[in-house]
DNA sequence: ATAAGTACCTGCGGGC
DNA sequence: TGCCCGCAGGTACTTA
């Protein structure tokens, strides 16, 4: 599931119990998720203390005071349960162990944290920390949505002369890194972009109302897992998931909300993934 | 180079 | 109740 505001959300709730702390023991019960973990990923996270919990588009860096800075990535199910520390207003006994529970992280504080994840295209790996941004799975992203070097220019440049549809182009982490399905549809909607409209024949016009809509809808996103952080979801220590309302993701058949339309969400197909929109206000 | 399709996994809900 | 199908928020890899 978890798109950038998703994986920011973890973020924020997962730093308060890991920065400054040290990790008293790490448990691995299985040899890999998406790929292999480092063989003696849990000698090198044991007695290394989290000096920072970053993000970089989906993926969650955790700077060590070993000089290594541990990657983990959600992939469609993965999510972080924490136990054993007040989150907030709550304090969560640890869990039976779960079916999916793959790696588990106790820190000296009594804290514990459990990554979970059914489907396991999730993934984790350890390199130094001043080579983050040359990891395979680092080095080819695209700007931040959110930073500065997101900006009109940069998507009309990267849009230009493209013969795939807008939607993919956006779903493609080189232009710009973070936007998954959910996010595509919601910024393309409140854009009034249609989803089939070629990249390179998105004008400056729309381009230009791009780029402030997809960082309106992450920021609206964000706020709206930081609130359930603080209320309901965090009743169960469980971060990565939270409600959301959407104007067009997975409400196909269902009416427009933009005043005085009256048309229905459509659903169609591109690239073997769901696109939603409204066939009246995107063009 | 670019675009489209395939693959990796498990779980869930709907139709029969 | 159970089986089969399609579907799911990601992305590397293969194929045209």
């Amino acid at each position: 599931m978890p798109e950038l505001p998703e994986v920011e959300t973890v973020r924020r709730g997962l730093a308060p119990v890991m920065e400054g702390h040290v990790i008293a023991r790490a448990r691995i019960n299985r040899p890999d998720l998406r790929w292999p973990f480092p063989p003696d990923m849990a000698a090198r996270l044991t007695g290394a203390r989290v000096l920072a919990l970053r993000r970089r588009s989906k993926y969650l860096l955790a700077d060590l005071s070993t000089g290594e800075t541990l990657l983990v990535h959600l992939g469609m199910s993965g999510r972080m349960l924490v136990s054993g520390a007040p989150v907030g207003r709550f304090v969560h006994d640890h869990p039976a162990p779960g079916k999916h529970d793959h790696v588990i992280l106790d820190m000296e504080t009594g804290a514990r944290i459990t990554f979970n994840d059914p489907r396991r295209f999730g993934a984790m790996d350890l390199m130094p920390t001043d080579a983050v941004e040359a990891h395979p799975l680092l080095a080819r992203l695209g700007p931040e949505p959110l930073g500065n070097g997101f900006h009109e220019g940069h998507l009309a440049a990267a849009l230009a002369g493209r013969r795939t549809p807008v939607k993919s182009a956006l779903l493609d982490q080189r232009i710009v890194a973070g936007l998954g399905n959910i996010y595509v549809c919601e910024a393309l909607y409140r854009a009034r972009i249609s989803p089939r409209r070629l990249a390179g024949n998105v004008g400056q016009r729309r381009v230009g109302r791009l780029v402030p809509v997809i960082r309106d809808v992450l920021r609206d996103a964000i706020a709206a897992g930081g609130s359930s952080l603080r209320d309901y979801r965090q009743a169960d220590g469980e971060l990565g998931y939270f409600q959301h309302g959407f104007d067009v993701y997975g409400r196909e058949g269902a009416p427009c909300h933009t005043p005085g339309c009256a048309a229905r969400i459509a659903r169609i197909v591109q690239s073997a993934r769901s696109s939603f929109y409204c066939p009246r206000c995107q063009r």
